[in-house]
RNA sequence: GGCCCGUUGGUCAAGGGGUUAAGACGCCUCUCUUUCACGGAGGAAUCACGAGUUCGAUUCUCGUACGGGCUACCA
């Protein structure tokens, strides 16, 4: 494939606070798609709302593709040859389009204030229309250079008039598009309003810049949520007035995700409400200091979280749930996007998280293990150990913070014995039983799991008691409690020594 | 209100004119394990409704209902 073919694509986020799954999954679908098709995945800052813009915002969004090994071909920290990559930086190059735009007559000054534009939509509004849109029906009735004198828009353009630009919508036609998910969609424009293009400070609204940014970079395939399937028609026409017709991407409009109960898009306040992660990692935000737990934060695989991300309004039409990001970009295919929004569902989220850290190695797994640890002021050295640990208790732990309560006793004796389970049935040969076991697993040779359970099951045998009845006892002087991996396999791991304090301490303590 | 997009169990979903309508999550039962999980075996539960087309519609068409999105000098 030449380079003037080459499939170009973009994830282009504002910049206004925490990057949630819903923005995430847009990132996945680009990243796979244009990895699949050996493609380019640019990143573009959309930072044209001044007020809106939160410090940090585009470093934590870096930070978000990182995580999950999402790195752009082309970007504000990465360069490449269409940049800059932040929409303020690009400023001055929107100006131009929007004036060609106003040559052509496809766009008109227009000098509405805000107060202006308020008293319209009241003005205007009826039953039968309660959101008066400023369109073909409207436009004349409004200051703009439709309807004031040439020489007076001259002047107050020159005077430094308040004005932004607006695209001429025309009135009765039909603008399709076809939609790589949807097929095609079809729009009359008179239902269309005229869009602010160019906003009084000069930045352009998302409108004009996507279309201007995504003719200049060169993108051939636009992946962006549902909720812009209604302005798909300004865009269509955009493209149309510019003369780049031939150059447009072809469109895809993903589902939106949902929330889990009730109706609407999922949003941070659901997370917040119901108690699951929304954004991809912890977002604080800069002005209030409020801090929104992320998917990360809270014990999350990078690979789970794709791996969920993806399977929210994709399948590749077998039962298969699991795949690895090489199998996604090699299986993912944009024509097998659900149509239809899905509602997440948190506990399906987190069976994905377990089912990746059944199928990871310990080895894999022991730098998340060790940081999770090291919070809790616990610091191993031993990497092999450490290993031997994690295949004893990984199968249990669904997010990664379990590491600690699954493992925690195999580091420090535990601090308290939750004895209820044991206590009435508690007997002076079960506490003869485990003086004799602590003195024979003390005489030297071999200690392993298999070790500790044959001397346990021997001795049982020979004062007549069943092994069941005392294999309680133990694992609550060894754990502290009723959980854990098989009983002797964490003797073995602590060790005979540590094994007979442990007990010696669960005998006064009962 | 208008425009646009949707609709298979509670949730995610496969399927697509004739099927016992996959699978997964969750839930329940049993089993394994004398811990907690994991694993294994089962179970309950679905084609929004109405017309039409057809020998036959969950599948095609049209309506209706319902849900969603948009309707900003926000993206």
């Amino acid at each position: 494939m030449s380079d003037s073919n080459k499939i170009r694509v973009r994830f282009a986020p504002s910049p206004t606070g925490g990057l949630h799954i819903g923005g995430m999954r847009t990132v996945l679908f680009n990243y796979l798609f244009a990895r699949q098709h050996n493609g380019i995945f640019v990143l573009r800052i959309e930072d044209t709302d001044q007020n809106r813009y939160v410090p940090g915002a585009e470093e934590y969004i870096m930070a978000c593709l990182d995580w999950c090994g999402m790195h752009p071909d082309e970007g504000p920290h990465t360069g490449g040859p269409y940049g800059p990559y932040r929409q303020s930086e690009r400023k001055e190059i929107y100006r131009q389009y929007a004036e060609q735009l106003v040559q052509a007559g496809h766009a008109y000054y227009a000098f509405d204030s805000t107060e202006d534009l308020e008293a319209m939509r009241i003005r205007f509004k009826t039953a039968q229309n309660p959101a008066p849109q400023y369109d073909h029906s409207l436009r004349m009735k409004m200051r703009n250079s439709l309807t004031l004198a040439p020489t007076e828009v001259k002047q107050l353009i020159e005077s430094g008039a308040s004005h932004v630009i607006r695209i001429r919508v025309p009135e009765n036609e039909l603008v399709g598009l076809q939609d790589m998910i949807r097929g095609g969609v079809n729009f009359n424009t008179s239902q269309v309003d005229d869009k602010v293009l160019l906003k009084a400070d000069g930045m352009p609204t998302y409108h004009l810049a996507v279309v201007v940014d995504d003719y200049l970079m060169k993108i051939t395939h636009a992946f962006r949520g549902e909720e812009w399937l209604p302005s798909a028609p300004v865009h269509v026409l955009l493209w149309k007035y510019l003369g780049w017709e031939d150059d447009m991407p072809q469109w895809a409009h993903l589902p939106l995700i949902m929330k889990p109960d009730g109706n609407g898009k999922l949003s941070k306040r659901d997370g917040d409400r119901l108690g699951f992660p929304v954004y991809a990692m912890d977002w604080k935000d800069p002005k209030t200091g409020d801090l929104t737990r992320g998917f990360r934060e809270l014990g999350f695989l990078a690979q789970a979280f794709i791996n969920m991300l993806a399977m929210l309004g994709w399948n590749d039409g077998s039962s298969q749930e699991l795949f690895t990001m090489q199998e996604l970009i090699r299986k993912f295919s944009i024509e097998r996007v659900h149509k239809g929004g899905a509602k997440f569902d948190y506990e399906k989220a987190k069976w994905f998280n377990h089912e990746w850290i059944k199928r990871l190695s310990p080895e894999m797994l022991k730098p998340d293990v060790k940081k999770i640890l090291e919070i809790k002021g616990i610091k191993v050295d031993d990497d092999a150990l450490l290993e031997r640990i994690i295949a004893l208790v990984k199968d249990r732990c669904v997010l990664l913070p379990e590491f600690y309560d699954q493992t925690k006793f195999f580091f420090e004796a535990p601090k308290q014995l939750v004895t209820e389970p044991i206590r009435s049935k508690w007997s002076l040969e079960k506490a003869a039983f485990f003086v004799d076991y602590c003195l024979l697993i003390q005489t030297p040779g071999p200690w392993d799991a298999a070790v500790a359970e044959s001397i346990f099951k021997n001795l049982a045998a020979e004062k007549h008691i069943k092994p069941g009845e005392l294999q309680l006892p133990l694992r609550i002087m060894l754990v502290g409690d009723k959980y854990g991996p098989p009983v002797f396999d964490i003797a073995s791991v602590i060790g005979r020594e540590e094994t007979v304090k442990r007990i010696q301490y669960g005998i006064q303590a009962l």
